[in-house]
DNA sequence: GATTTTACCGTCT
DNA sequence: AAGACGGTA
């Protein structure tokens, strides 16, 4: 892999998955409002999905069975006295088998939802599209959709207009790019695209649907999903990332959801969340899909609420019975299929003590597989935690009611004979059939401290970050990084080595030259480094061939198809009252804006062949047409439109069944390519490594990996660096300007306590707004607790301006890492290292030439930038 | 006394 | 190293 931005994540979520179990197993459900309700006790048992014909009937997960019955009549409640989530997860798997067949670099994050890291087979499709042997399909393309764009037909022309111009959008890109990634920007949008041609086979070879994200990383890719749903996927555009995150709420990003993601907000002062949300907002995320098939745990349990809490042996003994059951037979399902053995159990409960709950966990080695003894493996494990097992002076009443039972089993370990051991499985069996004995001795009881230790917050948020900025499989890294290091790397300086800042100032300096060697030069010529890409390659052979031709040609016809076959569909579709995608209709309006289809039945999909081949449609065909003709190099592709496209025979193969066998034809051996077994074929394993001089980290040795290595520790540098600067600097300014003391420290909210301090709620507050606290641009009236920001004019409270000030900084930081106007600043800059600069007052817009100047002697972000020390 | 269950991960000990 | 426990989705 060459540079981020290579890589092709796909996040494929299936819609209401549950629901769409029953209604395949069970067709009189079909088309008619489904809920799937597991436990009937109260109120009609609990929700666990719901479908989207329910949905619009007002049905939502919060209500129970019989709230929902009411409001839907129609409804068809799936009560069983047992929750029973295995055919769900058989069914998962099925998808799964499908989704692996695109690539070994699956991740199952839950059982309805998967990663995948398509990279590779993306890679493959681009050399198949230069040699005609792969082209999309438009019915690949229908209900796709690309943030930033009206509809899927806009992007597939931007796209098309790059085959004829790769360089059009060069400029901006290198203001927004490492040189290093240039090449994997320009293709960016094209392969992303193709990753678009994975969800239509979920459909139709397990009568599923899906919505799928695609992006360059699994945060986006995650992200990306939840914005149009159900069966739709969305493409997130690299270069969309930036704006979408102006508006985005921070809990919408994975891992910021709960109380953490609120405990960022609140701290957003620290360096490492602005530099993680930074690197973020510019599509980085360099967190590996993790090749996982299988879980590496299996457990069940059950609550046990108010008056059914357990305070009788028999009935514990009878839940873990039934607990038991169930991860006996699941355990022996695991090991038919898997070839492998659980080693160890962990019994989980909850205790009602003295009125409060008191959650425990014990575990044990788990010797068989079978009932009796997981039952007494977990009773004994109760027993010789809880101090008083059972009441005084009786022998059937617990001490402590159980408000909860859990129980798992994981440690699996791969067996050598599948044969052999299922026999001696089955005579194990057969042999166990005795009762499970309640009179064991009771072990010396430990008391249980419910000690509270208390994690800094700090070292919370480092970790998680560094989860993402590692980037490589965490396994391998794991021990070798040590995110503290790592992530508070101090200010450089010079040491004995040359340290990675010196050689990134010589890597400017060098690219700097380049520039301006290229300065002048007409836009259309190809830089050197530019010659062998995927365009300009493919450029020339389309003059030599036809077959090329046809390929421009046909992405060309797939924007036109695309409009054709989405005016033809009616948009029944209506406002989405999905709570998973309401954020998506506030803060996505261009995504909003598109026409949403309905996916069509597989038999009336237009054949590409049968397309007629100009379909005046109302808007989106206009604007396709207009687009097609409002330049010169589009007048270009509508001739060669006219060319015969590529037979059936040509076009089929290539997203055929039969394509992506042959694709997995390298692998046929079916274990093997179960994740748990496979090599993770990330290339960056395989190569050989080299220490980072910053941190010790060990970084694949190309170039490539190694710059974006020590980006980071660049940005972090640089970040922490110039807030700590700039913000000293404001707020000594800010004190001449008002008497007023620091900023009331932000009451952190206590559970339950009522108050909700002054805080924002997290789930209304963008990114935007982490970085600026909502500036007023009228005066305050009378208000001293504002003040105006020398940056941008803004009104700003006085508590938030050190995080408005953040945002000016993080503002700044951007600008600089994206080398904007690095040619023209750079004699200026080798002025004024001199001296420190001043904050100079700046109208709105103007923010990128004020860096903070060091106050201790440190050199400024500029002169990072710039060519001698 | 009711948003259930399941699974994974990270931290502390 | 492994166990306990909480957080997240």
């Amino acid at each position: 892999m060459q540079s981020k931005y290579d890589r092709v994540v796909l996040l494929v979520d299936m819609d209401c998955f549950f629901c769409q179990v029953e209604e395949k197993q069970q067709p009189e459900y079909r088309n008619r409002p489904l809920a799937v309700v597991q436990y009937n006790p109260w109120r009609g048992g609990g929700i666990i999905a719901v479908n989207y014909a329910a949905r619009a009937k007002g049905v939502t997960r919060h209500m129970r069975g019989d709230e929902a019955k009411d409001l839907c009549p129609d409804i068809v409640p799936n009560i069983r006295e047992k929750a029973d989530t295995s055919k769900y997860r058989d069914a998962g798997k099925e998808v799964a088998n499908v989704l692996q067949r695109f690539t070994q670099l699956l991740e199952r994050a839950s059982v309805d939802e998967a990663y995948l890291d398509i990279t590779e087979t993306v890679n493959l499709r681009m050399q198949q599209m230069q040699s005609g042997a792969f082209a999309l399909k438009p019915q690949e393309l229908v209900n796709t959709f690309a943030v930033g764009y009206p509809n899927i037909g806009d992007y597939v022309n931007k796209i098309t207009n790059r085959f004829a111009n790769p360089y059009v959008d060069d400029e901006r890109f290198q203001m927004s790019y490492d040189q290093n990634d240039l090449p994997a920007v320009r293709q960016s949008d094209i392969r992303l695209l193709i990753g678009a041609s994975v969800r239509l086979a979920v459909k139709e070879e397990t009568g599923y649907d899906c919505s799928a994200g695609i992006a360059h990383n699994k945060i986006l890719a995650k992200l990306a999903a939840g914005m149009n749903k159900p069966n739709k996927q969305t493409i997130l555009p690299l270069a969309e990332t930036a704006a979408l995150f102006d508006s985005l709420p921070v809990g919408k990003i994975k891992g910021l959801g709960g109380k953490f993601g609120e405990v960022v907000c609140e701290t957003l002062g620290i360096k490492w969340s602005v530099t993680w949300l930074f690197n973020i907002s510019r599509g980085i995320d360099l967190e590996a899909v993790t090749p996982r098939f299988y879980s590496k745990s299996i457990g069940c349990c059950k609550k046990f609420p108010g008056r059914n809490n357990i305070t009788g042996l028999k009935t514990l003994q009878h839940w873990l019975g039934e607990l038991s059951s169930e991860i006996n037979d699941r355990l022996e399902k695991d090991f038919i299929e898997n070839n492998r053995k659980a080693k160890h159990m962990v019994v989980q409960y909850v205790q009602d003590i003295d009125g409060e709950e008191v959650a425990s966990s014990r575990s044990t080695a788990l010797k068989d597989y079978d009932q009796e003894s997981i039952v007494k493996y977990a009773l004994d494990l109760i027993k010789a935690n809880t101090k008083t097992f059972l009441r005084s002076g009786s022998d059937s009443v617990l001490n402590n009611a159980i408000k909860f039972l859990g129980i798992s089993v994981g440690k699996f370990e791969t067996v050598s004979n599948a044969q052999n051991k299922l026999q001696e499985m089955f005579a194990n069996q057969a042999a166990k059939k005795r009762r499970v004995s309640v009179e064991e001795a009771v072990q010396p009881p430990k008391v249980q401290v419910p000690t509270k230790p208390k994690q800094t917050e700090e070292s919370k948020m480092k970790n998680f970050f560094a989860n993402y900025l590692q980037g490589a499989k965490k396994e391998d890294t794991k021990s070798e990084v040590n995110p503290e290091e790592h992530l508070t790397a101090a200010p450089t300086k010079a040491g004995p080595k040359k340290s990675f800042v010196e050689e990134y100032k010589q890597k400017l300096h060098a690219a700097t030259k380049t520039e301006s060697a290229a300065e002048g030069t007409a836009p259309t010529s190809t830089p050197p480094e530019l010659k062998e890409s995927f365009f300009s390659q493919y450029l020339k052979q389309q003059k030599e061939t036809r077959r090329h031709e046809s390929e421009a040609a046909d992405m060309l016809n797939l924007a036109e198809e695309l409009d054709a076959i989405e005016a033809s569909n009616t948009k029944d579709f209506d406002a989405d009252t999905d709570e998973e995608t309401d954020l998506t209709k506030n803060t996505y309006k261009s995504v909003a804006n598109g026409t949403p289809s309905t996916s069509k039945n597989s038999k009336e999909k237009p054949s590409f062949k049968d397309l007629p081949e100009k379909q005046t449609t109302p808007s989106s065909a206009t604007t396709v047409k207009e687009l097609s003709e409002s330049n010169n190099e589009n007048m270009e592709h509508s001739d060669r439109l006219r060319l015969p496209p590529l037979t059936e025979e040509e076009l089929l193969p290539s997203t055929s069944k039969r394509k992506f066998d042959e694709l997995d034809s390298s692998d046929k051996n079916y274990k093997q390519s179960y994740a748990e077994f496979a090599v993770p074929e990330l290339r960056t394993d395989l190569l050989p490594m080299v220490k980072c001089d910053q941190c010790g980290a060990s970084i694949p040795d190309d170039v490539r990996s190694l710059q974006t290595h020590r980006d980071h520790h660049f940005a972090q540098e640089l970040s922490q660096q110039l807030r700590s600067n700039e913000r000293e600097e404001r707020m000594q300014s800010r004190q001449k300007v008002s008497p007023k003391p620091t900023p009331p420290k932000k009451v952190k909210k206590t559970a339950g306590s009522g108050t909700v301090a002054n805080t924002t709620v997290r789930s209304t507050n963008s990114i935007t707004k982490f970085f600026s606290t909502k500036p007023t641009q009228e005066p305050p009236s009378s208000d001293s607790q504002m003040q105006q920001c020398t940056e941008c004019k803004a009104y700003v409270k006085n508590e938030d301006m050190p995080e408005h000030l953040d945002y000016h900084v993080a503002r700044n930081l951007q600008r600089e890492l994206n080398q904007q106007d690095l040619r023209t600043r750079t004699a200026a800059l080798g002025k004024e290292k001199t001296s420190p600069v001043q904050p100079k007052k700046q109208k709105q817009g103007q923010l990128n030439s004020t860096i903070a100047a060091s106050s201790n002697g440190n050199k400024t972000i500029a002169q990072f930038f710039s060519q001698r020390n």
